[in-house]
DNA sequence: CTGAAAGCGCTTACAG
DNA sequence: CTGAAAGCGCTTACAG
């Protein structure tokens, strides 16, 4: 087995004790330029790597961030990792992607083994409640910021977006262009972000009471783009004078795999049938009918939740903080027609 | 900051040595069942969670394996390394995913990031050569097996895909369709899967020289849905005398781009142009049109790719292998209309 | 079956 | 600016 090269033999090489080599390693200054090119010199001929374990061990400060996301193939997730990996890389921490598929015995796993390793930080789209295991966590050691999604308690910063106006605004849209029985499509799960949005979506039909109409509650098995393919069939299987003719998606993965389904059945959107999705995924704007979306800042999650990471890390005074941001409802051409107008005739585009 | 609990406190709590707490942690015999009891009491009271830098410091043996993709959002790699983590979990080790997103820089990067924790191996998708990293990689004892690829020189393990027999057959099938000006869809990069699937489908024309015809490469900026649109784009700037009537996708999420974008301009999938893709990912045959595809078997690949790692690791005497397994041709609707029948004006379904 | 001791490869004050 | 020494939290032979 490859013996590994140490931190000794590169001192020896170079005619310095051990600590001089550290020094070089950590430290920009403090190294006289021609002993610090002997040292380097005898890293690169050594191969030298440095072991990671022992220098966390001593240092007692892991250089890594996980990011632990319920779907790593949902490109949402893969952007918000992009944007916290962004602000972190400058920050010198690596960032590993950790997919718990929406999973709670996968996420404890990944969590315990995350303990062990002493990560830095974790940041965490949660599946199931999260206080307990946030608390051991940070008896650890480990900051946690909660990833789309809050505590209520103010245990933890967190970054999250405001669902329920999202959602409200879906429906509020839906309603604008006539729309009266209206799908929401969710999962099983107890994802508080899908809750969230069926909470607004519900609140929008409240407050537009005198308009009549229904909001109809779909359940899929998961968050993907088979789960819309699920929900379309659900939707064919409704008798047409029941069948609703519009739906708020509580993601973009879920609208592709419905507009897709339903234009294979015929059902051609939005004429016949109007979607609006969630997220604002990059695949949603070319879409094969372009999908109204209500956009969250993916990029911008990322970034915020790894700024209150590095805070949270920096100052032992930290207050947890509880970052919301907005979302913007963008109209495309699967519910860009008027449903009303469709009923009375208008020519179809 | 949370003073971690140590083994050395749970010892103490427990009355016993530290070594033989990491007795009742490390082995399943050897322990009076009274002693057991009271440290794993103790490691509860205490929420001790062992610290793997120093274990592994002192084992010189990481549980960490690492599964590195050119895509994680391409459903073809997850389910790859699911099926490497179903080998790997039954071993007791713990895998971690990192996505190159096809850039030899971020692969660097994180090949470094790995040398550094010293984890016990890499299943790694490569982006450009990387013989040489191997040789890195093995000298700091980190077995790397490489996946979807193989190493001419057999210096390392390999699981690879016939990939010029699974671009033969796709050709074939076009050509037995009917189709004779068909477009190979690839990247600017310069993966060798890719290179390989072109290669078959070069070697396909030439065997069937007799019936004419030609192939048109098709190059996109990514191997990914919006990389489909281009090519697309693509072919419908080509004047319809010379245009192509089908193309050989080098993977699904392409020819899902495609297969889209043509049908947003009322081109017919596939009457007008037949589309093929490559992985048979779960997508593919969910499509508005459902998907001809080369299946590779990408469970099993990881699997295998897992196996070939723990054999390495185990075994001192160890010889190298190259696994190479086969495709599968799936036909499907989006290239199961012949285009000679077409073109004598045979009835669209 | 259990304990005492060495040591994994580093970093970190502390002298000089 | 550099070196010598302690020690991070574990595991691993080795005694007993």
């Amino acid at each position: 087995m490859a013996s590994s090269v140490s931190i000794k033999d590169v001192a020896a090489r170079a005619g310095v004790s051990v600590g001089t080599v550290s020094n070089v390693l950590n430290r920009t200054d403090g190294v006289r330029t021609e002993t610090r090119a002997r040292v380097e010199a005898a890293i690169t001929e050594l191969h030298f790597v440095r072991n990671e374990s022992a220098r966390q061990l001593r240092s007692r400060r892991s250089r890594i961030v996980a990011v632990l996301v319920l779907d790593v193939t949902n490109p949402f997730f893969t952007e918000v990792a992009s944007g916290a990996e962004e602000v972190l890389g400058g920050a010198g921490l690596s960032v590993v992607l950790c997919n718990s598929d929406t999973d709670e015995v996968r996420q404890s796993r990944y969590l315990q083994l995350l303990t062990e390793q002493r990560v830095q930080g974790i940041l965490i789209v949660p599946v199931g409640p999260i206080a307990k295991q946030v608390t051991q966590l940070r008896r650890h050691g480990i900051s946690t910021v909660l990833l789309d999604s809050k505590m209520m308690d103010g245990a933890a910063c967190s970054v999250s977006v405001n669902d329920v106006d999202g959602g409200y605004r879906a429906i509020q849209h839906l309603l604008d262009m006539g729309h009266r029985r209206i799908a929401f499509v969710g999962g099983k799960g107890r994802e508080s972000q899908v809750a969230d949005r069926a909470k607004g979506a519900h609140l929008a039909f409240l407050h537009h009471r005198g308009t009549g109409g229904e909001l109809l509650s779909l359940t899929v098995r998961s968050l993907t783009i088979s789960g819309g393919c699920e929900a379309a069939t659900q939707v064919l299987e409704i008798p047409a004078e029941h069948r609703p003719t519009a739906a708020f998606c509580s993601n973009d993965l879920i609208a592709l795999g419905m507009l897709r389904e339903l234009s294979s059945h015929g059902v051609a959107v939005p004429d016949d049938f109007a979607i609006v999705g969630y997220d604002d995924i990059d695949y949603a704007g070319a879409a094969s009918v372009p999908l109204s979306s209500v956009r969250q800042p993916a990029r911008e999650l990322g970034r915020i939740a790894a700024e209150l990471l590095l805070e949270e890390a920096g100052d032992r005074e930290h207050h947890h903080r509880q970052a919301v941001l907005e979302t913007e409802l963008v109209v495309r051409e699967s519910s860009a027609t008027s449903h009303t107008s469709r009923r009375r005739g208008a020519p179809k585009r």
